[in-house]
Formats: C-alpha cells, structure tokens, sequence
DNA sequence: TTAGGGTTAG
C-alpha cells in the first residue's frame, strides 16, 4: 500500500538527501510524493534551490524557481537569498542584481541576509562602490545590520584595497554597538598582511590575543603565509609547528601553505615529510592540496608522478583547475619538453579550462630557454592578454640572442601600456645595449622608465 | 551570508 508523507515529513526526507548531495535522490522522492498526494511547499523547493545552487549550477538553481511557480507557489525571500548567493558563487553580479530588482518589483522584503550577500557579490565582483550603495540602502530601509554585515565590509574594504579604511571601521565597531569577532580579527589581519602593512598587522594579532578568542587554524595559517611573503621562512616554519603543537594538525590549508614555501626554497626532503603528513593527517583534500603535490612532484622534475595524480584526480569525483594544467605545462617547460608542454596547453584549452595566462608566460619562458624566441614571439603576439612575466619571459629571451632593439621597443609598449617591467628585465635590456655601443637607445629607454615610475606622459 | 591555502620571470 502506498503511504502518502506529510508536507513535513516530505521536506526532512529532501533535506537530508540535499545535505548529502543525493540531488537525483531527492528529485525522486519528490516526483514520487506528489504522485502519492503529498503537497510539496516553498519550505520543499527552497530546500531543493539552496542545493542546486551549491552542488549543481545556477541554471538548474533557476528551473526548481520555474517549477515552482508552475505549482502555484511564490518565491519568499529564502529562495532569492539562496538564487543571489548562488549567482554570487558562480560570479554573476548582474543576475544577483536582477533577482533582488525582480523580488522588490514582486513585493518580497529584503532582509539582513539579502543585503549581506548582495553587498559581497559587489565586492567579489569588482564593484566596491556598489557594494557600499548596497550597505546605505540596507541602513536607509531600516534594516538592521549584524556583526555579519561589518565582516563583510572589512572583508571586502581589504580585498579592494582599502585596508585603511577596514581598519577604521574595525575601530569605529565599538561605537556602531558590535564586538569584533574572531572572523573580524582573521579577516583584517590577512588584509592588512596582504597590504603590506605589517606593523598593523601585529597590532590587531596582539589585540586578538588580549581579546579573549583563541587563534584557530585560518589565524596561524594567514600569519604563516604572511611571513612567506615577505620572506620571514624561518619565521613562518616557527608559526606552523607553533599550530601544530596547539593540535590544528588536519588542517589542509596549511599544509599546503607550508608545502609550496617549502618547495620554493628547494627543501624537497621535508616538502615531503610535510606532504605525507597532509596525506595521513589533512581532512576534505581537495583540488588545491593535488595542485599543491603536482606541484611538488613537477618541480623535481617528476612529471611522471604529477601526470598520475592528474589522472587520480580525473577519476574522482574532485575537478582540474587552471592551477593543475599552469603546473603542468610549467613542469614540462621547466624539463624543456617544449612538445608535450604544448600538449597539454592544449588539452587544457579542448577541457575547457581555456587558454591560461600563467600557462601562456612558462611557455613563452621555455621556448626562449630552448633557444626558439622565433616561437615564442609569435605566442606572444597571439595573446590578448600579457602581465609582467609575459614581458620578464620574453625580454630575457630576446636579450640572450642579442635582440636588444626589439626588447626595447617592447619595453616600451609595456610600460605605456602601464605594466610594470621588472628590475631584473629592465637591466639585462639596458645592459645589452649599452655592451652593444646603442649608448643613444640606452638613455632613450631610461627616459621611458623614468617617465612610467613618475607616471609622467611618454 | 563573512576569514586562511595551490601556478609563471631573474
């Protein structure tokens, strides 16, 4: 006999095949109930959203939404939180836009978590003047803001480039009624060490000490980083054995924070000490801790093994990035395998992860490297989009084989372009010439630096 | 709904 569930009932059995991920599964189950009689409700195709737009996709977030209506039943502000925070994870700023126009437009209030997430697709967006508008609005219709909401700002204030003024909100919490949290304190402390304001930095990590929070793994792991970046390795190997020792010993970040600094110094021996220990220790390994080992096994020459986890990673459920297939073709590069580099630049293109920036310079750099600056100018022609290491790749290469003059006028074009050379391409430019008896040329590009770092018109 | 990790030059 066929048991028809209750509304309640329907929604906890969907819920829990949504946590699990089981979406095939909880599609079933609801197919089946409503051709028993059960009656599904906004609680149910909320549910079945929120998962879409976390496991699948926003497209398939959004024909649930059209299901929906089809059944007669109106989207409440859960369904647009959830539809804006899916567009927001899949970097769709102007559809966030869209669904908080259409939910005014269709009379849903906004509340706190609508403007929270609006305010960070904004941010993570590009958009940090928007993303303020989105806060002044959120105050102008009295909706009250949570410590949530100044995380967020901070947050995005940091990432924007505007450290200073996260550190005047983060004073100024106090006064508005809040108490930073230990996000807030993680949160400025990796902004202001991002900013190179370090002294900043250990001000606020002094303050969280005396705040009364306890350092977790992202406090150690954002401290560690910070003193790699400003080449402090001793310094930051203390700070990991440091959280180590307080027991944060499966958090993977970490490990693969310490495992590439690691492997940058050349300290092979223990970047595999380190790797196992990840291995048997780190919890929810995922795609940045393989990219992390690829990158490991490539820069010891060991393509082979790198190549093995690629396919390890194709058989599991987890994804390639454009992190796996940069390594790659920078191992191959880095072994002058120029071919198979190629190769899989261009298996990186056909999977759709398209053509790679990062992917692009080793190759530009490998080329050189094997004597074929030919080759390499023409991919550097062919690319839309060049950074520093583009030029730093080409520019020595082209000063190996005694290309003074067209490193300089490419030299040139990049700093009018407002790219940055770096110091070690400038000289071996300017050196060449000036060896070649170009005296003249020489200063003409001297002027032409001298006017980009003063930003005067060329 | 907010915080940390993974790739390229010399």
């Amino acid at each position: 006999m066929a048991i028809r569930l209750s509304t309640r009932l329907l929604n906890v059995c969907i819920a829990s095949l949504c946590k699990a991920s089981r979406l095939d599964k909880a599609e079933a189950v609801l197919v089946d109930g409503i051709r028993m009689g059960s009656l599904p409700d906004v609680v149910t195709y909320n549910t079945l959203i929120f998962a879409y737009c976390r496991y699948v996709g926003i497209d398939e977030a959004y024909s649930i939404l059209y299901r929906m209506r089809e059944a007669g039943i109106k989207a409440d502000v859960v369904t647009y939180n959830s539809l804006i925070a899916g567009a927001t994870k899949y970097c769709l700023p102007s559809r966030s836009l869209d669904l908080f126009e259409e939910m005014l437009q269709t009379g849903v209030s906004p509340d706190e978590l609508t403007y929270n997430t609006l305010m960070h697709c904004m941010f993570t967006s590009g958009y940090p003047d928007d993303a303020y508008k989105v806060f002044q609005e959120m105050i102008e219709k009295n909706v009250r803001p949570s410590i949530i909401t100044y995380n967020t700002l901070i947050n995005g204030l940091c990432k924007s480039g505007n450290a200073i003024n996260a550190l005047k909100l983060f004073r100024n919490l106090q006064r508005l009624g809040f108490s930073a949290e230990l996000v807030t304190y993680n949160t400025l402390i990796n902004g202001l060490c991002k900013s190179r304001r370090l002294g900043a930095a250990r001000k606020i990590l002094r303050e969280l000490g005396d705040s009364g929070y306890v350092p977790d793994a992202i406090t150690y792991t954002t401290v560690m980083k910070c003193c790699f970046r400003s080449g402090k390795f001793t310094q930051g190997l203390e700070v990991f054995s440091g959280m180590m020792s307080r027991g944060y010993t499966s958090d993977v970040f970490s490990y693969c924070t310490v495992i590439s600094a690691l492997v940058k110094l050349g300290r092979m021996g223990e970047a595999y000490t380190c790797a196992q220990q990840m291995l048997s220790n780190g919890s929810g390994l995922d795609i940045a801790c393989y990219n992390t080992l690829i990158y490991m096994y490539s820069t010891e020459g060991k393509l082979d093994k790198a190549l093995q986890l690629l396919k390890e990673i194709e058989e599991s459920s987890l994804e390639s990035d454009v992190y796996t297939h940069s390594i790659i073709v920078n191992g191959f590069c880095k072994m002058g395998c120029i071919d198979v580099a190629h190769q899989q630049l261009h298996a990186m293109e056909v999977k759709g992860c398209g053509s790679n920036l990062v992917a692009c310079n080793s190759l530009i750099d490998g080329l050189c490297k094997v004597g074929d600056v030919d080759s390499a100018i023409k991919l550097f022609n062919s690319m839309d989009l060049k950074d520093s290491f583009t030029y730093a790749s080409l520019l020595h290469g082209l000063c190996k084989v005694g290309k003074f003059h067209m490193a300089s006028k490419i030299m040139i074009t990049c700093l009018r372009e407002g790219i940055n050379v770096l110091s070690s391409a400038q000289r071996a430019v300017l050196a060449g010439l000036r060896r070649m008896r170009f005296g003249k040329d020489a200063k003409k590009l001297r002027t032409s630096i001298w006017k980009a770092r003063y930003h005067m018109p060329p």
